[in-house]
DNA sequence: CATGAATGAGTATTCATTCAT
DNA sequence: CATGAATGAATACTCATTCAT
C-alpha cells in the first residue's frame, strides 16, 4: 500500500515535470530564454504558476532541466547504437543518425539546442558544460580508439569530437539563418558524414 | 566652411560611434546580452546614457551593431586576403588565418559571437541573417569555383561554407564550454584546416 | 463512551493545539511575523499544513493565540501571587518575581512579547487589545487600591499599570537593541521595582 | 554656474526624499511595515514606482530612513534643549517637553515609533540598534553625571535612560492599546516626569 | 481527521526608453 | 548636442489558504 502510494505520486511527480518540460521546450523554442516567462510556460503546461516552483526552483532551473533532459536522451540513445557497431565508421554513422533523427522531430528541442546552448554553457557555468564536455569525452574516446586502431589518422581527438557536434548543430543553423534555395535534396546527414569521414580518414 | 562643418561633425560622430561600439563589446561580452543593462554600455562609453539614444535606437541596436561592425570587418579583411590567393586550398588558408587572427585578438567580440550569434540571428530576424548568409554566400561561391576547377570534390558549396565557419565558431567554443587539458601546442587554425581539407579535396 | 470519546478528542485537540502554539513561538520568535511561514510552523510542530487550519484560521489566528496563551498563562499566575500578598508594596513585587521569570524562561515569548506586542496590537485591533486592557485594569485596580489605603500617592492608576508593564517590556528590550555592557550583575526585576515604588509611593 | 546648478540639483534631491519620507511616513504609519507596499508609498509620494529607486534602495532603506530621520530630529532638538538646561531635573523636564511636543505633532510617525521600532530594531539589526543605543547613552550619560552630583540616587544609568525612552512610548501606547476613559485632563508629560523623577531622584 | 499538492493574488525590483532642461 | 531624472510596464518568485483524496 504504501509502495503503491509512492508509486503514484512518484509518478505524478514523474508525469507533472515531463508536463512542465515540455511546455517549457515549446515557449523556449518560440522565444528564447530571455524573452520566455514563467506565466506563459505555466499556462501553456496548463498549471498554475506557483505549481511549477514546486517542481523546479527557478526559470532557470527549468530551462536547465528541459534541454539537458533531451540532450541526455539523444546522447544516451545514440550512445546504445554506437555501442551496435563495431567500426569507427558506422560508431560515426550511428551517431549522425540518432543526432539527426532527433532534431528533425523535436522542432522545439532543436531551437533551444541550436541558439542557446552556447549561451547557456557560459553564463549557466558547470552543469551545462560538464554535460557537453561528458558527450564530448565520449565520442572523443570512439575516434581515439579509431586513431589506435588506424581507422582514422592521427588527430585531437577532443577536438575532432566537438567538431562534429558542432557540425550536426551548424546544418540545422542554416535554416535559422535563413539560408536560401534549401535544396529539399539536401541530406545533412550524408554532407556532415561525407565531410567528417574523409576530413578524419586514414590516408 | 559648411562643408568643413559637416566633416567635422561626421569624424565626431564617427567617433563617438566606435567609443559606443567597443563599451558594448566589452560590457555584451562581459555580461551576455540580456544581464547587460544600458547603463552599464553608457558608464563604459563615459557618456550619459541619453546620449546612446543620439546615436542608436535601441538596446537591439547596439548589440547588432557591435557584433556585426567587428563581424564585418574580418569578413572585409578575409575577402581581401582570400583575393590575394589562386588556388581554392590557399583561399581557404588565408580565410581561416583572419578569422582566427580576429577571435584570437579580441576576446570580447569572440565572446558576443560564439555565443550569442545564433539566438541573435533568430530573434533579430533579417539584418543578422542578411549578413551571415553573405559571408556565407561569398564563401560558398569560392568553393563552387573550387568544385568547377576539380580541387574540390563535388558537394553542396552553401552547406559546406556553413560548416566551415561553424568550425571555426567550434573550435572556439571549446574554450568555454571549459574543455578540460586545452593542449598548449593545439594548433586550432591547422586543426580546421586539415579537417575540412581533407573532408571537402577531390580525390 | 460517547463521554469518554468526547473526553480524548478534547484532550487531543488541547494537546495539538499547544503543540502548534509551542511551534509557533519558536518560528515567530525566530523570523518575526512576516517572515515566519506557515510551513515552517507546520513543519517545527511535525504535522501537515492543511492540520493546522483544522485548528486555526489563518496566520493571523496562530499567532494571536500564540501569543496571548502565554500572555494569559503569565497574567494568570502574575494575579494569583498578587492575590496572596497583602499590601501594594509585596503586589507589584509578586508581580514583577512573576513577570521576570516568565520572560526569562521562555526566551521564544519574550520575543514575541517585545518586538511585536505593539504592532499587533494596532492591527489585530479588538482581541489583542481587549486582553491588554483587562490586565492594565487589573493592576490599575490594585494600584488604585493603594492610592486610597495611602500606600501610594494620588495618581492616575491606569496610567501607572500601564507605565510598569512599559517599564518591564523595556528592560527586556535593551537586550534586542543590543545594549553595551550588559552587566551580568543588573537585577533588573529590583530595577524596575525600584524605579517604580519610588515613583508611586506615598510622601 | 556649477556651484549653482549642483545646488540646484541637491535641492531637488533633498525636496524629493524629504517628500518620498514624508509620504512613507504616511503610509508605514496607516498600515505598518508588512502590508505597506511600493506602490502605495509612491503614488502618496506622486511620483513613480521606479523614481523611488532612484532614491532609496529598497523598501526596508525606506522605511529605516523614514523612521530614524525623524528619529534623528527629535533627539537632536531634545538634547539641543536639554544642554540649555543647567540642572538634570531640568534637563529631563526638557527632554520630556520636546519629545512629547514631537510625538503629539505626528500622528505618523508616531505610530511607526511605538509599533515597529521594536520589531525593526530586532530584524535590521545594526543601523536602527546603533541609533537607539546612541540615544540612551546620551541620556545615560547626563543621568550618571546627575548620579554623581548627588541629584540622583545611585543607578544603573544606561537602564533608567531606556526606562525613561520607554516610559514615554508606553503612554502613547496606550492610545493604541485602545485604553479606555482616556481623561483628556491627563497630562501624560507631567506623568511620566513625576514617576520617573520620584523614582530616581537622591532621597 | 489528516494530508500536501495546487492555487493565484500579491509585491519588490529592474531597466529600456523618453524628454525637459 | 548632451544630459540624467523620471517613467511604468514587465516579471520572477512567495506563501496563505483550500480541497480532493
Amino acid at each position: 500500500m504504501t509502495l503503491q502510494g509512492k508509486t503514484k505520486r512518484q509518478a505524478l511527480t514523474e508525469f507533472r515535470e515531463a508536463e512542465i518540460l515540455e511546455a517549457a521546450r515549446k515557449v523556449f523554442g518560440e522565444h528564447g530564454y530571455a524573452s520566455a516567462t514563467v506565466d506563459l510556460i505555466a499556462a501553456e503546461a496548463g498549471i498554475a504558476k506557483g505549481t511549477l516552483y514546486l517542481y523546479y526552483d527557478s526559470k532557470d532551473a527549468i530551462f536547465w532541466a528541459a534541454l539537458t533532459s533531451r540532450f541526455r536522451e539523444m546522447h544516451a540513445e545514440a550512445r546504445r547504437e554506437m555501442e551496435a557497431q563495431a567500426s569507427v565508421r558506422e560508431k560515426i554513422r550511428a551517431s549522425l543518425r540518432v543526432r539527426f533523427a532527433f532534431l528533425k522531430s523535436d522542432e522545439q528541442f532543436l531551437r533551444m539546442y541550436v541558439t542557446e546552448f552556447g549561451a547557456m554553457c557560459r553564463l549557466q557555468g558547470g552543469p551545462m558544460q560538464a554535460l557537453y564536455r561528458e558527450v564530448a569525452e565520449h565520442m572523443a574516446g570512439v575516434l581515439q580508439a579509431g586513431v589506435e586502431a588506424g581507422e582514422l589518422r592521427p588527430l585531437n581527438a577532443m577536438a575532432a569530437a566537438t567538431a562534429l557536434m558542432e557540425l550536426v548543430k551548424g546544418v540545422f543553423a542554416m535554416r535559422f539563418a535563413g539560408m536560401p534555395g534549401q535544396d529539399p535534396d539536401f541530406d545533412g546527414e550524408q554532407f556532415v558524414f561525407d565531410l567528417f569521414w574523409n576530413g578524419v580518414a586514414a590516408q
